[in-house]
DNA sequence: TCTCTTTTTGCAACCGGTTGCAAAAAGGTG
DNA sequence: CACCTTTTTGCAACCGGTTGCAAAAAGAGA
């Protein structure tokens, strides 16, 4: 059924060597070889069978692209962006999904399986080891949205959520607050330690201000509306720094069950900056995350590994800015 | 430095061959050289390479999964569940995002080069043509969420559009509304064409009922909103019904924005019931799409031709109901 | 036209597996 | 224990490609 070198190189009569090489580029064939080998291709519809070929040149042209996370909104960005990305790099996205739950060895020995490139793992939630299996099975890695170490083991890109925290603080101090809360991801994740970590920080100077904290299951509206109306059956804060976008509109549809009404009663910032954010129908204040930066050099980065696997890891960080919309009162 | 078969049979004093029938099930091996290949591949950990076995299996385990709608929020929910549903059955999903534009004929080579043993086409909007080239490739192909033809050329799994515009007329009547408008996705899409035939075909033994029509560029929350705007430098009709849920929620906003409210002012009903309908901030009326009956049932159809390519084509089409919320009027 | 150099081509081995076939080993029966 | 049957094993060829090497062809120079 289909048609192979073989069936090439004897329809034009020259050696399966031959037409290889008219396939390879940078092989040496002389014009009129070309010109007939290329001929019976046609002829015959011929076209490489990549997996055969990835054999011999220990080369897939496959990089996998692992995720916890298909339920936050902002996640089809971030697939859309990864796989545009690598298409127009000549690679091919092999997704694996780990919103079930996950098993470290058996994603690493999926990914082994399939003799991939190289693995994104695109999450905040995964811990750092789980990008270092990948390492350590000499599979080439890129930890996008991770936690960067101060001398990484892989390389990481993602933003500084410790000053991601402090943005937040300086913000919402700003504009008046006094009675802060923080309502986190879920509560082991690096980007819920290290945003708290960052709030906290800012506001340890301050005596005059209260914190209270807690945690969502997952990143998902539902489990930030489920978090937020348990917070409040007690008297609600000013001021709510959300894990995340997703998180906020939760928070926002419990607020408004509630009787509360944003900005007026509470205010909300997230983070992310997510497409929906901009909705006019929920215009959230929000830190914005440059995702479209973060996935560009995440590609970049790993292609560079494909070329050169020693190279040391790095963590590339980017800043984050505040998007005003309506979900803060107006400055003091 | 990956560990092959030849390692795994030199250190057991077996043959190749004696260490491939341990790995391929089925194949008989006697318990005491189970257990002495079995020990020298976790001493070495070994793990089979699946693409050198499909080279004679000619089974890749490999489905491509194509579409070209990244920017509806819906579809998240849509890889997360084909994603994990091929999983669950050792498949295993490579992903081609054709947002950006496509070939057909350069999505079908890719394809090939990859020895995909199937391809599912997830997509309300690519004609019905596409899928075609994958079966004329000789690649079992499903294509979701397209359009059921009487005598299916290739599986097409979704629900029926005339019908669900049959259901928004009868809703919308129903409720009182009398000046209607048709608010459709890209004009030629199959799903457009088919939900406003059904639409109209209700209304027409209606004739005191108008009907105005008109259709965004593509199914996104920014053509929605646009579409809606230019629609409102007209005095408005009463009700909407929106090519689908993100379109409906870009309507919302630029009502809105216009000072009409909803459902007050006008009626809008959206066809999918995606999970962000359902957020009290959004609180649409909208008609469900069963889309994990969908994609359960792409997913078996595609099992099912790896088992017999020449299985013949097959339309699957699920009933879609109303879910009532809060965007039409109360029932008269 | 005849060397010498450079380019092009084919041979054969290899990448990491699977599998039909026949030989070897194990098991059953009288 | 000899004989026949069944199971297990290894050999060798193959899947669809690539590539080092040497032979053949082409080109350059005298």
């Amino acid at each position: 059924m289909a048609v192979t070198l073989k069936d090439v190189a004897v329809r034009a009569q020259v050696s399966r060597s031959a037409v290889s090489r008219v396939f390879t580029d940078g092989a040496s064939v002389s014009p009129k070889m070309r010109r007939k080998v290329e001929k019976a291709a046609r002829e015959l519809g011929y076209s490489p069978n990549f997996l055969a070929r990835s054999l011999t040149t220990r080369r897939t042209k496959l990089i996998g692209l692992v995720s916890n996370n298909f339920h936050n909104p902002i996640f089809l960005e971030v697939f859309d962006l990864f796989t545009r990305g690598l298409q127009d790099r000549g690679l091919r996205p092999l997704l694996l999904n780990l919103s079930g739950g996950y098993d470290v060895a058996s994603a690493v020995g999926m990914m082994r399986q399939y003799s991939v490139d190289g693995v994104i793992v695109a999450s905040s939630t995964l811990p750092p080891d789980f990008a270092l299996a990948f390492r350590d099975a000499g599979v080439p890695v890129v930890h996008s949205f991770g936690r960067a170490a101060r001398s990484p083991q892989v390389h990481v890109v993602g933003i500084d959520n410790v000053e991601c925290g402090r943005i937040a603080a300086r913000e919402l101090v700003g504009r008046g607050y006094r009675r802060l809360a923080f309502l986190g991801g879920p509560e082991a994740a690096t980007s819920t330690e290290d945003r708290l970590a960052g709030f906290r920080e800012e506001l340890a100077s301050r005596p005059d201000i209260t914190l209270t904290q807690s945690f969502a299951e997952t990143y998902s509206f539902a489990a930030g509306r489920a978090e937020m109306l348990r917070l409040l059956s007690d008297p609600p804060a000013e001021a709510y720094f959300c894990g995340d976008d997703v998180l906020s509109i939760g928070a926002m549809s419990a607020a408004r069950e509630a009787g509360l009404r944003v900005p007026e009663d509470l205010g909300i910032i997230g983070l992310n900056d997510m497409e929906i954010a901009g909705w006019e129908n929920i215009a959230l204040t929000t830190i914005r995350q440059p995702i479209d930066a973060i996935i560009r050099s995440s590609i970049e980065l790993i292609a560079a590994m494909l070329e050169d696997p020693e190279r040391p890891p790095e963590a590339r960080l980017f800043p984050c800015d505040i998007v005003e919309r309506a979900t803060l009162r107006a400055r003091i």
